[in-house]
DNA sequence: CAAAGTTCCTGCGAGC
DNA sequence: TGCTCGCAGGAACTTT
């Protein structure tokens, strides 16, 4: 469920949720995740306030009144649901998520997967489910954020201070496709598989073209990258857009509603119409880096 | 067989 | 020639 546009729909949902109030009790129904939970993970967070919710990259880094931050990441399948004080929690009743939702079985807050369980002064409760655990818990002091070593290689925000010189930079002498480089979190943070592909059709730029091809001898942006950064910058800013309306319309926190409102127009289109104005190519899945690329052809150039 | 993510290991090429 | 450094590519983690 997580890049940028989904985290950040996770985030504003949890910012609503959680805000103000007190962790009264941490559940753990097993010892992690991807990593082992902190031993002192429980502790801190119980009777800590939530000050804030914020994102860097696909993190999302809860502030408590004690000092600390709740790292969490949501790796592949990772999801929160909120129940409120006013519905009973049941597992029985809360069978498989959306049920038109293509990521529904791995997403599903089903009681096997629910690893951690926060439940709050106001009676509300939020359970995390992860069936393929690659995600992360963890806390550290807030002090300590510069040094988290999950944090501080993390390139540039998109939708903040990155602009085609800073790509520009960031590409020069790199022997790499560009769709390899746009996932690469040194070069922008929260582009993932799918976004990669979109941004990349946007743009007319082949995923196999060598990310160097992109700069200039005098270290300029070419016209390519140029617009390659924009296009990133549209589709994020267009996918939170879709998060946000159907976060309006649901009660749970569910980064699969983003996906499921999103209509893609290569990732995982394979044989499909290219949907480009005037193109009649057909969209094609190659692999790069073990990972599935949609593209097409005829108006994406090399 | 493939899947939305990230880390770590290996191997290769460049440069001293 | 040989060694080290850095980068690029691939495997691994897990469950459905």
């Amino acid at each position: 469920m997580p890049e940028l546009p989904e985290v950040e729909t996770v985030r504003s949902g949890l910012e609503q949720a959680w805000v103000g109030r007190t962790i009264i009790e941490v559940i753990l129904r097993r010892d992690g995740l991807r990593f082992p939970f902190p031993e002192n993970m429980v502790n801190v967070l119980t009777g800590a306030k939530v000050e804030s919710v914020r994102r860097r990259a696909k993190y999302l880094l809860i502030d408590t009144n004690n000092g600390y931050v709740f790292l969490s990441h949501l790796g592949m399948s990772g999801r929160y649901t909120l129940i409120t004080s006013s519905e009973v929690p049941s597992y029985s009743e809360h069978s498989a998520g959306p049920a038109h939702s293509k990521f529904g079985k791995l997403t599903g807050f089903d009681g096997r997967h629910d690893h951690m369980e926060f439940r709050f002064d106001d009676g509300s409760v939020a359970v995390y489910t992860d069936p393929r655990r690659f995600g992360i818990a963890d806390v550290f002091e807030r002090a300590e954020e510069p040094i988290q070593s999950l944090l501080e290689h993390l390139g540039p925000e998109p939708l903040e201070q990155w602009n085609a010189d800073d790509a520009a930079r960031r590409c020069q002498g790199k022997r790499s496709p560009i769709k390899t480089t746009l996932l690469d979190q040194r070069f922008v943070v929260g582009v993932g598989n799918i976004y990669a592909c979109e941004a990349l059709h946007r743009s007319g730029i082949s995923p196999t073209r060598m990310t160097y091809s992109l700069v200039r001898k005098n270290g300029k942006p070419t016209k390519d990258l140029t617009r390659l950064v924009k296009e990133v910058k549209e589709v994020l800013r267009a996918a939170i857009e879709v998060g946000g309306s159907t976060l309006n319309d649901f009660a749970a926190v569910d980064g699969t509603l983003g996906y499921f409102g999103h209509h893609f127009q290569v990732y995982d289109r394979e044989d499909g119409p290219c949907l480009k104005d005037g193109c009649n190519g057909t969209i094609e899945r190659i692999t790069q880096s073990n990972r599935s690329t949609f593209l097409c052809p005829r108006c994406q150039k090399k």
